[in-house]
DNA sequence: AAGGTGACCGGCC
DNA sequence: TGGCCGGCCACCT
């Protein structure tokens, strides 16, 4: 049943699963992908019920500081953390480290 | 049907 | 990336 608004969180879906492992994306570059790059917000949001799916690497995406905003969403409070880390990612104070090199960038197919 | 909300982003100080 | 404000769009009650 793919009803429109369904089909705007399953684009979310497509982008978050597309992240490649080790990696990391931000919001507003899946917004961005999406041909919304100012509806960051409705991804997160769109996040908050992708997370409720494995299908989704909700852990893997991030705010463009590179920040685990939405680790408090999560089930654990460090599970967020502890996912990426264990991709090989360094992450400190909810904070990842070399953001920019485990940064990959979105794309709505190949 | 309308209002409030939200895991954000960009701009400015 | 320190902090505050406005915008923007779909979901929920």
């Amino acid at each position: 049943m793919e009803t429109t608004s369904d089909n705007f969180f399953e684009r979310v879906y497509a982008v978050a699963r597309r992240i490649p492992y080790g990696k990391v994306t931000s919001y507003g570059a899946i917004a961005k992908v999406l041909g919304s790059a100012r509806s960051a917000r409705m991804v997160g949001w769109a996040m908050n019920a992708a997370h409720n799916l494995e299908d989704v690497p909700a852990h893997r995406v991030v705010n463009r500081k590179g920040l685990l905003t939405g680790k408090h969403h999560f089930d654990g409070t460090n599970l967020m953390q502890q996912l990426l880390e264990s991709e090989g990612i360094v992450v400190v104070d909810n904070q990842i480290i070399d953001f920019e090199s485990v940064f990959w960038e979105p794309e709505m197919a190949v």
